[in-house]
DNA sequence: TGGTTAGATGATAATAACTTTCATTTTCAA
DNA sequence: TTGAAAATGAAAGTTATTATCATCTAACCA
């Protein structure tokens, strides 16, 4: 709940530094994604806003998701599948992915040793690592 | 070059196992492609291609890289600039990649240690890995 | 070897996802 | 309140990818 309240809060500041103005389809849009928990697509997105606000297009929905990825509080990601899905910003720090080729099930892990390990070997390299991203794929316990 | 050469005589055998024909455009893209050290798109390999062939379309070129991917000597890749780029299957065994924010420059790392401590978070979870994809993202020497 | 046929090619059309445009509506500071 | 600037929704435009289709060609066989 507080969770919620503090995007909201971020995305609000975020508008007024950047001269925009507050709208509510924006403030929909952006609620309801921060409600979900799965890598949602655009078009899943819309058909969510779509159900208690049906003249939204899509259009805005992209608009907003671009602004939230600007802002930081939803990541762009490309699991291989040919659509953009959004990510909320986790709570609890970054996590990385791991992919059933079977099902597409996604589910999350994290791991501060191997953080660690991609620093050092950036380092080697002589770069600086802002950001990384790292998918496993293979089966899920349902699909071995 | 006997790299290249063992990659064409996969690439034969792939073809005859599934009932295929051989064709003078697929070998000379497949052959191309394989003396490729960069992450080619479609366009850029149609573009080398026609340097010698110019009656070579994009629908041949599309579909060499697909059938070189299924038989795993591609592997198909989305760095984030919405195009699909191809990359040689490693001789020396898998690596990683690390791409500069600010020049797009791609280097190439591997590291034991992070593969196993992959295995283990994902056994954790009780799914068993068939690949792997890490990417990091930062600023390279020239452009801290 | 020539005929047959299934696969391959190249041009082009069709998709699909994303991005932009534009007329109109809405926000918000003066 | 009002007017400039931003936002919206519908629709058009892009871009990369995939499919279609009329030939063409490789490879097997009588």
């Amino acid at each position: 709940m507080t969770e919620i309240v503090n995007k909201m809060d971020v995305l609000k500041s975020y508008i007024e530094t950047k001269g925009l103005k507050s709208t509510a389809q924006r403030d929909y849009i952006a609620d309801t994604f921060f409600k979900t928990n799965t890598h949602i697509s655009l078009d899943e997105l819309l058909k969510k806003v779509k159900r208690k606000t049906p003249n939204i297009g899509y259009a805005t929905v992209y608009r907003t998701m671009k602004l939230l990825t600007e802002s930081g509080l939803a990541i762009a990601r490309q699991f291989g599948d040919g659509q953009t899905r959004y990510e909320n910003l986790p709570e609890d720090g970054h996590h990385d992915h791991i992919i059933c080729i079977k099902c597409s099930r996604i589910a999350e892990f994290s791991n501060q040793k191997i953080e660690q390990l991609q620093m050092e070997a950036a380092k080697k390299l002589g770069f600086t690592v802002v950001n990384h991203k790292l998918e496993l794929y293979g089966y899920c316990p349902d699909c071995v």
